[in-house]
DNA sequence: CTTACCATGTAAGGCGTTACATGATTCA
DNA sequence: TGAATCATGTAACGCCTTACATGGTAAG
């Protein structure tokens, strides 16, 4: 279990903090982590296998009436996994904006259709904003009851930051290519 | 050849400003788009010949003493392909942020490594900012010389902003997890 | 009764990186 | 003469997404 694939690693974070199923962890991704990772149930599901077979996670079933569910509970194993990986230092952080992209090649389509592609980043943006500052207030008023919430509150924080910076920013260029 | 891959877009994008080598490909991603997107020439150099294949770009051999060159030069097609591209909405705009990823796990680790972690990607992202402002300069400096440039500062301006708002918030975030 | 949600998984295929392999040129 | 840069390519392999496939439960 290289200690590179960085979904084992996210999943043992959650791992770490409760048990879960792994539609529960995907809920978790969706949730919280969206705004800069995400996950398939394609890739969660065989890797919660590995992660069982590499003795870093264990699988419970459980019965809960007529449906079966897969619980499973981070090891020791994966809890020293999940150090080990938490103090190595960065390997990528890694940016794939198709809208900067397009930005880039505007001369090509036009001011008109960048500043249409801009527009269009500044609404996502603006509709993902409210949800982030939604749990900015929760996570603030239940600040004591968990440690973890500082540091999700952080991450937070940087979502807030940078979509906050990136409407600033899309403001400025529709307002430059709107001269042309 | 189907739209959604976007490398394919991202070398037509270059060629339709100028002919270029799969090396001098290489080289405009590194120093102009590595901010916002990557490649190798491991994936450069398959993907000229697709483009070929495809009659979105041509190849022509030259001889410069005793090297050979490959200089790959954009189709009619090849522009309407990329113009397509344009005109289309965005598909995925994606943030792979490790660091992020170990800041919202940070309560496994522990504050003080948290903190490393932290303290390096703002290092990472001082190293970098110069080349960003610099480009900039040179970009408005310019200006009038290529109506591409416009386009580019935008990235450049977008870059800045983003990577000053990481050091402001990499700075709230060791005085926060500092307070421990 | 049907929609939404809970729940798990597989298969095909695409995309991309790293490592390997090769060789010319330029400059110190 | 050795390092850096120019220049091209392949092979192995990994990771991930999409689509497919299945079925229970709850609420309206």
């Amino acid at each position: 279990m290289a200690i590179e694939k960085k979904l084992d690693c996210v999943i043992l974070g959650l791992l770490a903090h409760e048990e879960l199923t792994g539609y529960e962890i995907k809920n978790r991704i969706d949730k919280s982590l969206k705004y800069f990772w995400n996950a398939s149930f394609g890739s969660i599901y065989p890797t919660l296998n590995q992660l069982v077979e590499n003795k870093l996670a264990t699988k419970r079933c459980v019965k809960d009436g007529n449906r079966q569910k897969n619980i499973y509970t981070i090891t020791k194993e994966g809890k020293n996994h999940l150090q080990v990986w938490l103090r190595q230092p960065v390997v990528k952080d890694e940016l794939r904006y198709e809208t900067l992209l397009k930005v880039f090649f505007g001369n090509e389509a036009g001011a008109k259709q960048t500043i249409v592609q801009i527009k269009s980043f500044k609404q996502k943006i603006e509709d993902e904003l409210p949800y982030l500052l939604f749990a900015k207030e929760n996570l603030e008023k239940h600040m004591n009851q968990d440690k973890t919430h500082q540091y999700y509150l952080l991450t937070v924080i940087f979502g807030i930051q940078t979509y906050q910076g990136y409407i600033k920013w899309c403001n400025e260029a529709i307002k430059i290519l709107g001269k042309e």
